[in-house]
DNA sequence: CCATCATGCAACATATAGAGTTACATGAAA
DNA sequence: TTTCATGTAACTCTATATGTTGCATGATGG
C-alpha cells in the first residue's frame, strides 16, 4: 500500500503559514508543496472544522492560522485528519472463531497497541510552536525568505 | 492502503503446524486459512530461506517445521517476510531541500522511529514457543482437534 | 519409465486507498 | 457584474496486498 503522507504534508503547510502573515490561497500553498490546490483543501478541511485554521472565499481570501500554536500538538493535527491508520500491519481476521488465530491476534495486538500508544504519545508531546522554533533554528542567520523561495 | 496481514497469516500457519506432526501441504494449510495455496507458498518462501521451515516436493511432501520454536521470535518471522513497512504513515519527501520540510521530517521521524523500535522490540520478546504455550492454555481441557476442525 | 503429487514461480486479475485532476457550484470582494 | 477563492463531487492514476491460473520442476510409487 502506498504510504500516507497527509500528516507530513499538512504540517508542512502549517509551518509555512506560521512563517508569515496570511492569508494564503490553496493555489499558493499547493505550489510550495508541489501538489494540487484541491489536495490542500482536502487535508485542510478537517483542521478548519476543528478551528485550527480559517478559510475565506473571494478576493483576499485564503487560509489563515486561527489557533495558539503552543496549544496544538501534532497529535491534534493527526486527529483533525480523521485519525487514519497508524500501522501498516493488522490481523488477518478481527474476531476469529479459531483459537489458533485468537492466540496470534492476542500476541500481535499487544505489540501493535503498545506501538500505536507510543506513537500517539510522541506526537502529543510536540506542539506546532515547538516545530516553528526548531525551524527558526534551522533557518539560522539566513535571511527569512518568502514562501516558495525554497522551492522550484 | 490495504492492511498487511502477512505476519498474522504466517503465524497462524506456524502455530497450526506446531499442533501436530507434519508435513502439511500448501493445499491443507490454505484451506485452514481460507485462502489460496500459492499465497501460502509465497509467505512461507522467506521462512524456508532462513531455515525455519522445510518444504518437500512429491508424494508425502509439504511443509515441516525445521527450527527450535523457543529460539524464533515474532520479529524473526517478520524479518523472514522481508521486513515490510510497519507504519502506515511516512514523510512526503525523504531528503527535502526545503528547511520547513526538514523540520517537519525531523519531528515526525523521531516519533516514527520510536514507535517502530518499540514494535520490533515487542515482537522480539515473543517466541513461537510462547505463542504455542498460550494456545495450549486457550485449548484448555478441550480435546485436541486436527487442523481444519476449527474451520468450516 | 510413467503417472501422480507437491512445490516454485511467473503472470495476470482484483481490491483498496492515497494522491492528482477536472468541473462546477457557492460566496465574497472590487 | 466580474473576478477570485473555497467546497465538493466525481473522476483518473498509482502502489500494494491479495487472489488466481498455468506451467515447469522434482520426488514418490507403481
Amino acid at each position: 500500500m502506498k504510504r500516507d503522507s497527509r500528516l507530513s504534508g499538512v504540517l508542512h503547510v502549517l509551518l509555512h503559514m506560521a512563517q508569515q502573515p496570511g492569508p494564503f490561497t490553496s493555489e499558493t500553498l499547493a505550489k510550495a508543496m508541489d501538489t494540487n490546490p484541491v489536495v490542500i483543501r482536502r487535508v485542510m478541511a478537517g483542521l478548519r472544522d476543528l478551528g485550527y485554521v480559517r478559510s475565506e472565499k473571494g478576493h483576499g481570501g485564503g487560509w489563515t492560522l486561527a489557533c495558539d500554536l503552543s496549544k496544538v500538538t501534532l497529535r491534534d493535527v493527526y486527529t483533525a485528519l480523521g485519525s487514519p491508520a497508524l500501522l501498516a500491519m493488522g490481523n488477518r481476521t478481527e474476531a476469529p472463531g479459531c483459537l489458533v488465530e485468537q492466540a496470534v491476534n492476542a500476541a500481535l495486538d499487544h505489540a501493535f497497541q503498545d506501538a500505536e500508544a507510543l506513537l500517539l504519545a510522541r506526537l502529543g508531546e510536540v506542539t506546532l510552536a515547538r516545530l516553528a522554533d526548531d525551524l527558526r533554528k534551522r533557518l539560522g542567520s539566513r535571511k527569512h525568505q518568502g514562501i516558495g523561495a525554497h522551492h522550484a
